[in-house]
DNA sequence: TTTTATACCTAATTTTGTTAGGTATCAATT
DNA sequence: AATTGATACCTAACAAAATTAGGTATAAAA
């Protein structure tokens, strides 16, 4: 059972959704979430993950505080109140387009 | 109203889909059916269009005719037998994945 | 002591779509 | 007669985003 590919261009929206429901979280932390709530049917990458993550953080949209934590370090995210903002509106831009995707799977489509 | 985007890496799996209900299309009829069904909301721009539709041709999925209709080039792309099985293979594909995001978007993530 | 899990990361490449055009026909408007 | 809008095909340069394929390091378990 091969997981699920991530949709490409959700995974920022999908960073954000995280950290909506949770006040702060650290990367590899992300991963475990995803894979849970998933079943392990979709599987965020590190490398995918890490440079969207520097990427959030460039646009202001995350802050970080870092820990070591049992001997290993830690870096936890959490939204900005820019990016608190910036998550609703993407979550509700991200909900259209797989609306409208939907609408071409499902829908009847047929001429002849 | 801005048209939503199109998913990344969803756009040859919506030609395929496409095809599989209709025996034969071209181009430009694509990109009115899909602003069709989803009430002008996506839009498939048509630089992004024919070289994916390149893309499924030299995959074997696809097959072309052509024909002038009023003064006018028509290609029509039509599914090749491994092409209809690819197709059933990737929608399904997409589809779970699009479950996945929506267990995400819409589950209870929190911790706290 | 080697493997597994945790925890961070980058570089090179590939895939895919966007931006910004181009060509040409036909019908409708000015 | 000339321009605009719809039809119908297309490419080139660029950007965005993920994949492939690594790397470092700690701690616990086998």
């Amino acid at each position: 059972m091969e997981p699920n590919p991530v949709i490409k261009g959700s995974l920022t929206t999908i960073i954000l959704k995280l950290l909506e429901e949770n006040r702060q979280m650290y990367g590899y932390e992300m991963t475990k979430a995803v894979r849970e709530v998933t079943n392990n049917k979709m599987d965020i990458t590190e490398a995918a993950l890490y440079p969207a993550l520097h990427k959030l953080l460039d646009e202001g949209l995350l802050e970080t505080t870092s820990e070591v934590v049992e001997g290993r370090l830690r870096k936890y995210y959490s939204l900005t109140k820019k990016g608190k903002k910036e998550t609703v509106s993407r979550i509700n831009v991200l909900k259209e387009a797989l609306a409208s995707l939907d609408l071409i799977l499902n829908a009847n489509l047929g001429n002849g």
